[in-house]
DNA sequence: TCTTGACTTGGAGTTAACTATAGATTATAA
DNA sequence: TTATAATCTATAGTTAACTCCAAGTCAAGA
């Protein structure tokens, strides 16, 4: 049922040092032992990795997640701490996807030129809204 | 109608060192100077600046976008390896926005229930799809 | 002209997030 | 049991992207 770190590294595309690491600063809460000190994941460590990578992935800092999981292991207490928290990443991860989509944009507008210079030889800009390159 | 690297700085909310910095690693082109030898920024100038913290802003690395501004420079025969290279680096943003979709709804339904939570005291999850915390 | 403030370079320092190394211990398979 | 592989800790090193600093030069107003 339960997971070594190899295992639990393959499942999310990481390595061990990183999850020892993300463990070590508190990203993920501390782990299970064999009587020997090997890690075993259970169900529940899982959860928090996967939440950890999901973060991570979308660029929210290690700094916040670990303040998360303080948060989470002190108790009911911190419910509106913990709800502020989160609503603040979700605030950043709003921008982030502003700035994305609109880079995207000027990505495939972008593209779109270039595809026809392949063409034809020749790069026009339309030289709209301080766009020069 | 130039500006200064003040102003410049001002109008994209970034430092002067930053400027510096981009111009140095050639993430924008080398821009003009005073006879004194002090930066002014014409219209194309402006317009490098303007890409280059649109892209960075959207996560490209320095390291790719000082590579596009190398292959403009070299003039037609680069427009292949330019579209190329913008393909590339739309499709990781295409890819990061995708992480970035999945993790705001993941913090959307735990920010629902905390909201709940807030209220009755409670904190308690779905435990749908490996999430514990 | 003087002085105050903006600008210059070259190089060193910082921060976040890993990533690698060494040397010891534990686990597994023949 | 013995070799081989995986894991452990502690600590040092790396990378990307700035960011700061010193010491000198340039520019604009009184």
């Amino acid at each position: 049922m339960s997971m070594s770190i190899k295992e639990v590294c393959e499942k999310f595309d990481i390595t061990p040092d990183t999850l020892r690491y993300y463990e070590r600063i508190g990203v993920i809460p501390e782990v299970e032992r064999t009587p020997g000190g090997t890690r075993r994941y259970d169900e529940e460590a899982i959860g928090w990795v996967n939440n950890a990578v999901c973060m991570r992935k979308a660029g929210v800092s290690v700094e916040a997640i670990a303040e998360y999981v303080r948060l989470y292991r002190m108790g009911d207490e911190t419910l509106q701490a913990r709800l502020d928290l989160l609503s603040g990443e979700r605030e950043k991860l709003l921008r982030q996807q502003e700035e994305l989509k609109a880079t995207i944009e000027l990505l495939n507008y972008k593209i779109s030129r270039y595809e026809e210079a392949v063409i034809t030889g020749v790069l026009s800009w339309d030289k709209k809204e301080g766009e020069t390159e």
